[in-house]
DNA sequence: ATGCACATTGTACTTTTGGACAGGTAGGCG
DNA sequence: CGCCTACCTGTCCAAAAGTACAATGTGCAT
């Protein structure tokens, strides 16, 4: 497994070295075209010092070289990360890790693995869930409701209290609890604010218990 | 490095065990909830015959016993493994995934890596930086909350309990009330329904008082 | 008339939620 | 070094939500 540095210093950081004692540093991926048919390696891209607008694209020749390509921050950022992640990078981690880390980085992306910080991974995870088209929408059946346990799960389902639904439907506190347990039982939810979703074909998840 | 196969039948397939020949298996993780101190080891769950609606609590579950948690799905859907990876998985592969495959994603996981098929993770990808992109913000206040209390929000948006943040999130009940109540004054919402609603773009009208 | 579903309300209780007040730690920064 | 922010935790408390075990009334169908 080789190691290849890219970095605009063109030498080794000491350690880079510590991490991988064979590695080389290169300035810029050109300069070394043509391994592709040789044994796998890693490319590591320092882009601490180089313009930001710049980076993508040294992402993207890095990349095309074939191996893959771990992007080495000085700023880990979110949005940064993605994009270089998206140009190809499989990697991204600060240009200052421990070269312990560096050989875990190694182990990772070498086996088909992405490694990024632990935070961004959680919440890129956590923002894709956003975008992420989930099908199988939990269609209430509404039916089983009656007209006025219906008019209940409407107002929760726009984030009403339960003593403005009183007020709204002219009723008390107390009437409005008894037609949410049975709108709770029929649909099978458990408390109000899974009721809102479900009101809303939004799936949820953890509704065991 | 231990692995522990959780699936319903009970027992290792034959795949399995020629990936790793000192696997266990067991039909639950509860079973073995107690081996926290040992040697560090990897969870692989089997939820390909698990109803749908289990299986994010069963690995939060499984994320719960401390070890890195590996999905195994019999159709790998996009939603699905981002959902559980969004629940403490780190790992989401095929349940007929070849040995080598097996290990490959047993190294990356092991090493602090996350692990999904290819096309997931580039669909990943892609999709985080529509949601990412730095002056492009879907709900600008969103980007008001920090990293640890989007989680929170997220598992709201989804219906959860605070017991169940905490459980997800390791942390405790009065932690997720504290980021809580910092999500409801960022984002100007009353409670938790209100919340939920404004996570999945749903107006409330109640929103007086 | 009898049974039944629905709507309503009561009391009493447990659980959940959310806020108030008060800490503690860790990392980044001037 | 303080200062700040994010993160985490604690206790105490009050409101809200939800459940359990009721009762009362109305209309409707058998």
């Amino acid at each position: 497994m080789e190691h290849l540095f890219i970095t605009p210093a063109g030498r080794l950081r000491e350690r880079w070295k510590q991490a991988f004692p064979g590695a080389r540093a290169a300035v810029a991926v050109a300069e070394i075209g043509e391994a592709t048919s040789g044994p796998r390696g890693i490319v590591w891209l320092d882009i601490a010092s180089l313009p930001p607008a710049e980076r993508s694209a040294e992402v993207q020749a890095a990349a095309a070289f074939g191996w893959p390509v771990v992007v080495m921050a000085a700023t880990p950022g979110e949005s940064e990360a993605f994009q270089l992640l998206n140009q190809g990078a499989v990697g991204y981690c600060h240009v200052k890790a421990a070269p312990e880390q560096l050989r875990e980085i190694a182990l990772v992306v070498e086996h088909g693995g992405f490694w990024m910080p632990p935070e961004l991974m959680q919440r890129f995870i956590a923002l894709s869930t956003r975008v992420v088209p989930t099908e199988a929408p939990v269609e209430p059946e509404l039916n089983e409701l009656t007209s006025r346990e219906l008019m209940v799960a409407e107002q929760v389902a726009h984030g009403a209290s339960n003593r403005e639904i009183a007020a709204a439907l002219d009723i008390t506190e107390r009437t409005v609890k008894a037609h949410l347990s049975a709108i709770f039982e029929k649909l099978g939810v458990r408390d109000r604010v899974q009721l809102a979703l479900a009101m809303n074909n939004i799936p949820t998840y953890s509704t065991v218990n």
